[in-house]
DNA sequence: TAAATTGTTTAAGCAGCTTATCTAAATCGC
DNA sequence: GCGATTTAGATAAGCTGCTTAAACAATTTA
């Protein structure tokens, strides 16, 4: 295949993706409404956790995190990420404590009973992930990774990863 | 690479390629603001133009297209087209002419001058595209590709191809 | 020709983001 | 120790892009 045609299928493609990637994945908030529903029915979580709030659940995967911090990791400005964590509290989800060290900063963890239900809801993730790319050799995979970077780099994306600016 | 570990970086990458690729891209903006500024200038282009914006120029390279064929296109709601072409005309980008056979239709045009401008945008597009990813041997351009329609597919992604629907 | 359908626009409303501003706590300098 | 600066977070106001519901005009159907 014609190299220059692969990035004319590249540049149709990317522009969509974004904007299904970005909204919020029926499928993935029915899984999510199941897995949460089962330990703590809460109300009307379907349909109103987005891609943010699932990438703030993913950072507190390494323990808790300041606000600020989850800004930076999830690549907006502090007070966008205020409001996931608003949200993410409202639905019980994490909860805001003091940080005894320094009383400025507000420390955001999962409730409780989250740990187990957010390392489900990524793994829940991963697994969409894998089947969607089943048909891929390793080689394939791997290639498609290297380009991802590429492009986040190109992009200059906030690299969003939750183990970002460990401490800064 | 253990192909776990590749999974877990894209479920990273993802959500911020996401955020990344769907805001407006300053420096495509500069590059069309300077584009578009030689043959007309267009008061205010820069920051006012985002990706649905881009996605339809694109489109229309094939020709006039319809307000709901260019909302199909881009993978939005009609009334989401009429406020996207609204802009564009603003910008004095494309034009809205009647439909001779279907008075109910609207046309979609690039204004005459457009059409070279179009082209050059489309371009710039892809070259940065081809710069991002000169580093990639083919096959792996390929492998990216094929992962990017598998995302796609797996996503429900409107497939926001300007050549789809040709007549449906 | 009346009724239903189709294509576009208008209207209302929401989610997510931004910048600017404010408050509280910590740190620096003397 | 005490005032001035800096830093973390929250609040406010405003914008953009999207949605659905409703309105309207033109076409097709019966």
């Amino acid at each position: 295949m014609n190299r220059d045609l692969i990035f004319d299928e590249v540049l149709l493609l990317l522009p969509a993706l974004s904007r299904g990637l970005g909204r919020p994945w029926p499928k993935e908030m029915a899984e999510i409404e199941e897995i949460v529903g089962h330990e703590f029915p809460v109300e009307g979580v379907g349909g109103s956790i987005s891609v943010g709030h699932v990438q703030i659940l993913i950072s507190l995967a390494k323990g808790p995190r300041s606000v600020g911090h989850l800004a930076e990791s999830v690549g907006v400005s502090p007070p966008a990420a205020t409001q996931l964590v608003d949200r993410l509290v409202e639905h019980g989800m994490v909860e805001r404590r003091p940080d005894e060290k320094d009383r400025r900063v507000v420390l955001v963890d999962y409730v409780p009973q989250m740990h187990d239900i957010a390392r489900r809801i990524v793994e829940s993730r991963k697994e969409r992930l894998e089947s969607t790319f089943a048909s891929l050799t390793d080689e394939e995979a791997e290639a498609f990774l290297k380009g991802l970077k590429l492009l986040a780099e190109g992009f200059g994306v906030a690299f969003g990863s939750p183990g970002c600016g460990e401490e800064k």
